[in-house]
DNA sequence: TTGAAAAAGTTGGAAAATCAACACAAAACT
DNA sequence: AGTTTTGTGTTGATTTTCCAACTTTTTCAA
């Protein structure tokens, strides 16, 4: 398969660096996040790769379902923009949306989780939305595009918003406000987002956020971080937690042996996608 | 210049008719809303025109600034659904936006604005943003589609989203948490949609709503009805307030002179879109 | 009716992207 | 060390898009 990456080439030029497969097609995954398009030409020149290089990347992006391919480039994901997922097979969930699939089923009738802001964590929105249950659950986001995903919960199903100051960009809202909030609960179970996660804990570019996802871990039972594949050996400078804190891991590939056996050894939970189970 | 539209040609065929040209650019528009990425050869095949066609019309969409081009197509503004009603001329400006403009008029530099649910009450929120202003403003609001459209607010500029049980009928939350977190602030105005308005006062369908309206009333110095022309003369059982609770109203047609009359009596502001004025 | 302006269609060569196949280098594994 | 796997570059035939110039059709108004 295709689980272990190749070390960055590191070889280094007059001034820049070549990286590595991994990092590249992380930076394409910003970059998306900025511009809502972008082109193989313009990819391929700025790290100096080959176009079929490029190519290659945003053919594997796109299978993973982290972001639609287009005639001479690609272009990002709308979140929570994926309403027929409960009708479809589950032999046909693609990558990013098995993360949402796994996490969905840790959730137990009568229970009250809080789910965190972020496209991967969004994920799980229509899948819970899909399952009956036989006592009404409860739940708690400050994301939008959870919500919003949750085509339609039975009406004795709660949903409830945090307050705070609205942030276009993760279409969310974060602050005081929202930290006060939650506070103000106890649930059994929490879903996290992170931008990297590596031996040391996981990690976030916003600090408002990060603010966020310690609150309701501090609030929940269980703690699950929702990660997908590309945001393995990431580290970014706002640290969340280390990985002790968490209740499990739920990823849409199989990590490499050493890390998976490192949680083991932890005590912490891995559900990663597995192409046979399902 | 390329200002005035042509009629669409509306020459009939078996099935499909041909769309003008502005009608062809608006279901471009419509369709970037949904699909972050559109192509010239689908679109070319779809309005069954020549791919040149549909070139012009990205380009001309694109320096309006109303979407990205790219090669092969063009892709969605970054997040903002309809930043360009600015540049629009007024003249275009249609029926229910009309009552959202003169909305926004009401907002001065400074302000902290109350912001209601509701399709009418939400048209307010392009062109608030669309305003520059001396002093930061402060919007709250328990209606996520206001936030969203609010294309995009200069960063000292806050949105505050109230907590609360999310609607997904409304886009809304209501509930005590609503309202208490409501009565935390203070407003100078608050924009209240309603279902229907009569000499009694007006009404909603939904009696959570319907508290959430009086706690904004409640909280803020001035209250402007937003309702369009068909809400006139109609009752719905949940009353939110008399009249006289208003500082004004803002509608999209002049009404009957009998009830305007009324209101110049009651000391309440009307504000209704006159043709030649604008 | 006639004529100017706007919108849409047509054409051909240049530029860019796609796809498949193969070659090569660097890691990873045994 | 030697083999396998993986990532990347290269090539060339094919398809698609782009651009500019020109023609045709439609619209509108004098």
């Amino acid at each position: 398969m295709a689980l272990v990456g190749t070390k960055p080439a590191l070889i280094e030029g007059d001034v820049a660096l070549r990286l590595g497969k991994k990092e590249r097609q992380q930076r394409i995954l910003q970059e998306l996040q900025v511009h809502p398009h972008v082109r193989v030409a313009t990819l391929a020149e700025r790290f100096d790769v080959a176009t079929e290089t490029i190519r290659r990347d945003l053919d594997a992006l796109s299978s993973d379902g982290l972001i639609n391919r287009e005639f001479g480039g690609a272009s990002a994901r709308p979140m929570g923009h994926q309403p027929d997922l409960a009708q479809r097979q589950l032999s046909a969930v693609a990558g990013f949306e098995r993360i949402g699939m796994l996490a969905a089923d840790m959730v137990r009738s009568g229970d009250v989780a809080m789910i965190d802001a972020g496209s991967t964590v969004a994920q799980i929105a229509p899948f819970l939305a899909a399952r009956t249950t036989k006592l009404p659950r409860t739940f708690l986001t400050n994301c939008y595009a959870v919500v919003h995903g949750m085509a339609e919960l039975a009406d004795h199903e709660d949903v409830l918003m945090c307050p705070g100051q609205f942030n276009r960009r993760e279409n969310a809202v974060y602050g005081n406000d929202t930290i006060e909030y939650l506070r103000r609960f106890h649930a059994n179970i929490a879903f996290i987002g992170a931008s990297g996660i590596s031996r040391q804990g996981f990690s976030d570019v916003n600090r408002r956020a990060v603010a966020v996802k310690r609150a309701m871990m501090e609030r929940s039972d269980e703690t699950w971080l929702m990660v997908d594949h590309t945001k393995f050996d990431q580290r970014y400078l706002e640290n969340v937690a280390p990985l002790e804190e968490l209740t499990g891991i739920i990823t849409d590939r199989q990590p490499e042996p050493e890390f998976a056996s490192q949680l083991e050894r932890a005590g912490i939970r891995l559900l990663a996608w597995r192409e046979d189970t399902h």
